[in-house]
DNA sequence: CAGTGGTCTAGACCACAGG
DNA sequence: CTGTGGTCTAGACCACTGG
């Protein structure tokens, strides 16, 4: 049955580079990535079985199996054992990840600036040093940020970090996110537990953040760790309900 | 270097079961999984390479591997090129879910009532048609619940289901979550969109909330899709802030 | 340098869906 | 029955880490 080919999805031969540090499976997976969100490998449609598949592109099985996987785990293709591959509708396919506000804003051109309203260097407070697992009255950095986006106030942030982990210059942080900073510190975030929540703002914040006394804010505590388990951030920000909200795309 | 099995993570011998349907890499870390959460492998010790633990273990290196893999994904092992498997806190170990508020209180122990508010078969508007995905004019089922807990009004839920993806009983809403209901019937979200904001209350929000003009509420939007990217269902829903907030762990 | 995980291959058998 | 994806094996070579 070989004209399965031709009224399904028919993957046209695709140029892998042995000799690219970049894994066989990886190339194949971006072409067919390329093929379904170009429209040349039709939505709805089945792919070929990944027998035939690996044949033509010169690998493996296993190789086509993992890149097929791959796309498997985002959303791109669905799987049934004796019916074959489908083409999904490529909906949402941004993976869940940690908003970082600087860059948030950055990528949708708004103008971020930061203000630095307090920084200090100490013992960790006992639920801070509880939620990042730390010892009791570990030396944080601790600050309070206020974040500026289009020249109107947004947001005010209070954050702790382990200074075991990253000792933070001040200096820095009004230029750049402090995600940003831990990256670039080889400390990448890889899990974190939030809660979102609402309340209205106290006359105290509603004046730093231009609103008036009863405004509604978005309440997010974070706490967030690397890929050692290690503790690496803990977050306490509000934001201004009228001006920010949270988009988060979970696949299941 | 065989002592290593020693100062580190020693596997004990794992029975396993070659004629269950049971994948063999699954019992392999079920087992590991077992065993760190007892305590018999030390978090923050090594594990074994996975040479050696595929011998001792009767299974292939590609199945070993396969096993270590679900862990690492589960956020229970880091590996390291050229170092080595190290066992990592298991901290948050929930998966991100979907959340369903009647499941979430059931499982709390409050116990969930639900009022339903308005009920209808019609054509989808054109906002719900888009974010579903599905033709304009579509059938869907329409409705708005008021939930209670311990009594006390939670949340105002509108949502909406494609007649398509499941014909919903009226009655059954009132003893049962939507998640529930959308997999009994064999449709079972697998990739959702959500966007989570805040606001305050209007006079009749507040009325039927049992709250005051102007209190601050949770929102929420979402959009669900199944295996096969098929819109199953869209939700607009608002909260009490006072007694109400997400919680969500990603892993990255 | 030795030890580790990362990738890739070429087969094999099985479970399941559908005609 | 045929065709599909799911699992498993036994090897190979490479890239990276650390002493």
């Amino acid at each position: 049955m070989s004209e399965r080919t031709v009224g399904g999805g028919f993957v046209p031969d695709v140029a892998l580079d042995r000799t690219s540090p970049v894994p066989l499976y990886f190339q194949v997976a971006t072409r067919l990535q390329q093929l379904i969100e170009a429209g040349e490998l039709p939505v709805g449609g089945k792919l070929e079985n990944e027998i035939d598949l690996a044949e033509r592109l010169g690998v493996s099985r296993p190789t086509m199996r993992r890149a097929i996987q791959y796309l498997v785990e985002r959303g791109m293709l669905v799987r049934r054992r004796g019916v074959g591959t489908e083409i999904v509708h490529p909906k949402v396919r941004r993976p869940v990840e940690l908003s970082s506000l600087y860059d948030d804003l950055a990528k949708t051109g708004q103008q971020p600036r930061t203000e630095i309203r307090s920084f200090e260097v100490g013992p960790a407070p006992d639920h801070i040093a509880e939620a990042l697992g730390i010892p009791e009255g570990a030396e944080i950095t601790w600050f309070e940020r206020l974040r500026y986006a289009g020249g109107e106030p947004l947001a005010i942030m209070q954050n702790a970090v382990p200074v075991a982990v990253l000792a933070i210059d001040r200096d820095d942080l009004v230029s750049n996110g402090l995600y940003e900073l831990l990256r670039a510190a080889g400390c990448v975030p890889r899990m974190a537990n939030q809660v979102v929540g609402a309340r209205t703002a106290s006359a105290g914040e509603a004046r730093v953040l231009g609103e008036s006394r009863g405004a509604p804010l978005l309440t997010m505590t974070r706490t967030a760790w690397d890929a050692a388990g290690r503790g690496v951030e803990y977050g306490s920000h509000i934001y201004r309900a009228d001006r920010y909200s949270f988009e988060l795309t979970l696949t299941i």
